[in-house]
DNA sequence: AAGTGGTCTAGACCACGGC
DNA sequence: CCGTGGTCTAGACCACTTC
């Protein structure tokens, strides 16, 4: 079988690594695998698959580092406990659908500025280009909890209306619209007093702790693609982060 | 050369993958390799470390998640930016080192607590198991920056001194003495205002907004092994995260 | 066209865990 | 002891970028 083409075992273009993962997910989102529970071996998946053992245990690899397994050796792989997909870069639409939770923004305003010349410089930009800023409360809940301030390159998103980002995602927007594959995203947390503006926006005192993150997110092609810059209500979100030694 | 034994090429513990990316890292820190040089690509360091194509690739993808190198599909792979080491699970110690600052910290407390029933619990403990608790001042560069509290299960960590936390790394302790080797932690920030016994370690403003991050962390046998739980001065301290789509 | 990373094969041996 | 994950081989084809 050396030699033959890939093409006619994965015709579409989903690689058979993910789509193992996906089954795996599958039968732990619908309950049939719960946390404890252990997972089909790498041999057993290798099986059940017809794949290879280096590619059924690339799909358990990430599913390890994704938070959604935990392999020991000598013993198994097992179902995490139901954390939240730490580590994962999500929007805040796809957040709050992965917890049902009903969610929505209020754009609080929307236009060009070439004078942030401190975010044209994270975003490896010359200081006087022209950015697209958008500043939207989000609201989980029928409870306001974050405000956030999102710096796009002008040119790259032309078109882009402030409808439109009212309408949807930002994210899907980016991905979709515009085809820009989002890759990974480098975030700076701190904490800050809440400015009198923003306590009233989120119905928190004034000086409020919040978390603030700045991130910085990349598309596939290693380009600085947005700057976020995002208040959150300490009480209503914390962060939830896998470090590995 | 099929079957032959692992050990005639490794001799010693250290993984191929492992010695590739040393060989990496030593040329990067030196200087040798600047942030957008090119490093060698999979196939030249199969030839030059004598692997096969999957371990110089294993080799290259953990380093790209660890952030120290990006890889463009088509175009190479090449040093990224010098950022700090985010989703690296370190120690203060070792993290104060990468930086060259001089650091130590005060144990400002040392002894056994049976009635923290919350910590038990996110340690998958009894609600009535006696606990080292240890807390300690940290300071860098004549600044304390952030209080520390520590929570270990008594019975697996006994003979632990105040003088021996007091002296050295917490980590190394651990990983030295007791033989544990630490995996990973999962940690939740957010934001929390300072109390006045706080404040005043800290030498900051009663209320002043802090970094909150409750550490859990996971030896590799999957068991948790401690738990902490820090408060860091803001204009000190922000912490880098990686993210990952 | 040449080179790169991404996916994949069909196996191998090792270290470790649980019975 | 047997099954598990961890490391590794010596290649293959594909999709992509750069020239």
């Amino acid at each position: 079988m050396i030699g033959e083409s890939m093409l006619n075992s994965r015709p579409n273009g989903m690689p058979a690594y993910k789509k193992i993962q996906g089954a795996i997910i599958k039968r732990i989102e619908s309950g049939q695998l719960k946390p404890g529970d252990t997972v089909d071996s790498e041999r057993e998946l290798a099986k059940i698959h017809k794949v290879s053992l280096m590619t059924a245990r690339h799909a358990l690899t990430a599913l390890e580092r994704e938070g959604l397994v935990q392999r020991r050796r000598g013993a198994g792989t097992f179902v995490a406990p139901p954390k939240i997909h730490f580590n994962k870069l999500t929007s805040f639409t796809e957040q709050m659908a992965g917890r049902s939770l009903t969610a929505c923004s209020k754009v609080l305003s929307f236009g060009i500025v070439d004078n942030e010349q401190e975010v044209a410089a994270r975003l490896a930009l010359a200081t006087d280009t022209r950015l697209l800023k958008v500043e939207r409360l989000r609201i989980a809940a029928d409870e306001p909890f974050a405000v956030e301030t999102c710096y796009l390159p002008a040119e790259e998103y032309s078109g882009l209306t402030r409808a439109a980002v009212a309408r949807g995602s930002l994210f899907s927007i980016i991905e979709g619209t515009y085809g820009i594959q989002l890759a990974y995203a480098d975030e700076e947390m701190d904490a800050t007093a809440a400015a009198p503006a923003t306590a009233n926006l989120l119905q928190v005192p004034r000086d409020e702790p919040l978390l603030r993150i700045r991130q910085l997110i990349y598309s596939t092609k290693g380009k600085a693609a947005l700057y976020v810059l995002g208040l959150y209500r300490s009480d209503r979100h914390t962060l939830l982060v896998r470090r590995f030694r």
